[in-house]
DNA sequence: TGGTAGCCGAATGTATACACTGACGCGTAG
DNA sequence: CTACGCGTCAGTGTATACATTCGGCTACCA
């Protein structure tokens, strides 16, 4: 990986053990060792530790009180106050777009990202996963600076990175639901009434979008949850769900 | 000082670095010297550092490309912003806990801390304007909790730490303010109507009390932005506000 | 005289060494 | 046999030492 001389110690070791967290390979609720995480990611320990301080804010960890971290664990309602969370702050930038006003240019961007998406979906039989994901993603970018400001743009990264409430989290996986596509179907048919909404300056109305565009997570997640005890240990964070 | 000693390195250069930042030692923009920090606040670069990454996330200080970090600056736009979603997030609070109800004794209880709140602003003339603030902000550290939600509760914590958009941010100096004890009182109203609509369960009525209830920490920035341009040396953080 | 290249210094990012606290185990006494 | 106390040690929190990079200054050339 050539671009790896370009990440200092303190993003490889965020990446490494987002990565290794996520993965399953610790419990939740065990405690992390230092030494034998820095050793394993390549890095010292001070860079590993200002890792876990990020991830700590992320939610991904929880300090213990007599020293060091421990993974931490979601139930139901956990994952479903995430999700709420990002469907009001995402609400929150779509309705200051629409009350500030977004140029013509950015409105036409999204447009174009949503016609892509629109091809992506609309093909023969075979939909091209990787690609939803990435625009997916992409969209909730642009939503996220449509607001034209700053804090807001960084509070919505802040909840869409948030393992278990991303707007792509637990979207891997969902090809093993019948109806998944309609599920896509779906969402990118929200994705089009927020712009229009944001478009002709109705806050609330994209607000309310927004949010409801968030709760189509819940679904993806309880429908992951109920289909097949095995994938627990193959969707990343799925193992850190702990049974309600 | 006795609970200096039970303190850890990293929470006494929190503390003293976010003092100093707000008491305008340093310009805004400026750029933080380490060494000179570390050795001033007594603490070691490490921790020093860790403090300064806490800093960052809470928005008082921003990321260098090139190394380093700086003071950050606010224009009228950033605070309203910050007001703006302080008000999203606790109106979030505000709503889930009338949703979803509280127990009769929570309400009591928050009964009981408006009452005190009540009588200290209905003194005779002479308001004990520290009681308000201590009250002010255990009745909103009150309202994170009632969501009965970790994750609510944590959030409301950290967009009320934010320097510019706290609800007790630049309510010292309103002294001088004619109608200041005017400004107490509809705020008072404002905390009981909440507590009101969440026992009875009315959830939007919660959501955009507590979303208009934030709005008047603008009023409170303009009016102090406007009354004394000496004051900026003395408010903690108006130092860090630039002419727009 | 202005601009550029190269070097030097300072300050950050990283690694490592040290100190101290909390936990586990062993031994002894009741 | 159990319970309490002490000692050892693993592991975190902190300090310091090292390396690397960025910025600034000077000197030289056009």
């Amino acid at each position: 990986m050539g671009e790896n001389d370009r990440m200092t110690q303190v993003e490889k070791a965020i990446i490494g053990l987002r990565g290794l967290v996520m993965s399953g390979e610790f419990d939740a609720g065990s405690r992390l060792p230092e030494v034998a995480l820095a050793e394993r990611l390549g890095v010292s320990r001070t860079p590993l530790r200002q890792a876990m301080d990020r991830l700590v804010s992320e939610g991904l960890l929880e300090r213990i009180e007599s020293g060091g971290c421990r993974v931490a664990s979601f139930d139901l309602d956990d994952i479903n106050d995430a999700i709420e969370l990002r469907g009001v702050i995402e609400g929150t930038a779509a309705r200051l777009a629409a009350e500030r006003g977004v140029d013509a240019e950015v409105i036409a961007d999204a447009r174009g990202l949503l016609a892509r998406i629109d091809e992506g979906i609309s093909g023969p039989n075979s939909v091209d996963f990787d690609l939803y994901v990435r625009l997916n993603a992409r969209f909730h970018d642009m939503l996220a600076q449509m607001a034209g400001s700053d804090l807001i743009r960084r509070e919505v990264d802040r909840v869409c990175r948030h393992p278990l409430a991303s707007p792509n989290a637990f979207l891997r996986g969902q090809e093993i639901i019948p109806d998944f596509l309609a599920s896509l179907v779906r969402a990118q048919g929200q994705h089009h009434a927020i712009v229009d909404a944001i478009e002709a300056r109705e806050g609330a109305r994209a607000e309310a979008l927004a949010r409801e565009h968030a709760r189509l997570a819940r679904r993806n997640f309880r429908f992951l949850r109920d289909a097949d005890p095995r994938l627990a240990t193959r969707i990343p964070g799925l193992s850190l769900v702990t049974a309600q």
